[in-house]
DNA sequence: GTTATTACCTACTAAATAACTAGGTAATCG
DNA sequence: CGATTACCTAGTTATTTAGTAGGTAATAAC
């Protein structure tokens, strides 16, 4: 599983689209502006989210993008996945020896975490994140936890 | 939030480590030579996890590294956190003009939704991973659902 | 039907990151 | 002392990200 800055833009121009896309088609002129990425590149970005029909294109003046399907169809894994194809990992499988099966468990165990990841992923449409302006409390335990990490005391122990 | 394959690498080796640790400390040669990932650059991901304290090295022959703490104290974000530092995203705050509230709107997810994905790889501990031979089932509904995501034939509607 | 506006397409370039290589030094065990 | 390991620094290469530049094709307004 992999989740990147490029992954994120296309998220944030879907949730864009999701937001606007109700009072006609969306140009990604308009998201290129608001989001502060360039053109060309949320060209390519939406040239892969057209391949899997998460979004429709119209052309013309008057013309931009909508989403291919209705918002809670489509899930931020969907996304994820249309830009940031899924790399698999390389598993012993092939040329390692994997002689005492310990070996491969290390593997399995990143495959389980990949899979939850992306099953969590899958779990949450672009209606829901929206709808609700955030995400739903069941699983949200604290906001802004992620700040934590940055303010631990990077002590060098030596 | 990020998560690529160089977490993906940092995560794998902690694995190994969780399983392998019991006996003594295991050498980076040896993680290089199961995994497959060169000694130099497992050396460089060591040194962010020891900076972070999450793993501990004993020099001399029959060295190697320990867990710097319990595997039930170890989440999956503290590793990726430590060799993946957490870029923090351009927002709207600094230079866009942010005008009607809604612009902003769009980062926001973005950032509940990367709160999420961090309290989610929080609450996983490598003893967790390792001890159930997987993933608790409470969250896990089907397995290997990231396959699928390929056998989708990309036809290319025009 | 011309023109402006948009999607859509291809190739290239620059920057950043990932991954690796090569050379060390320092501690520690035998 | 010598082997073995962690530990450190400066590179190099490959891949990915992000952006540029040049188009073509559809369509709405004039």
């Amino acid at each position: 599983m992999r989740l990147s800055t490029k992954g994120r833009y296309a998220v944030t121009a879907m949730l864009d689209l999701t937001l606007n896309g109700g009072e006609g088609p969306v140009t990604l002129a308009e998201i290129s502006e608001t989001q502060g990425i360039s053109l060309s590149y949320l060209e390519q970005l939406f040239a892969n989210l057209r391949g899997k029909q998460l979004v429709r294109g119209v052309r013309g003046p008057g013309g931009g993008y909508y989403l291919g399907r209705p918002a809670d169809e489509i899930s931020i894994a969907d996304i994820i996945c249309a830009v940031d194809e899924w790399v698999e990992f390389t598993r012993c499988g092939g040329r390692r020896n994997c002689q005492d099966g310990k070996r491969c468990l290390t593997h399995n165990l990143w495959d389980e975490l990949s899979s939850e990841i992306f099953n969590f992923l899958s779990d949450i449409s672009l209606a829901e994140l929206v709808e609700r302006g955030g995400l739903r409390d069941g699983c949200a335990k604290e906001r802004n936890k992620n700040v934590v990490l940055d303010d631990t005391a990077d002590s060098e122990a030596a």
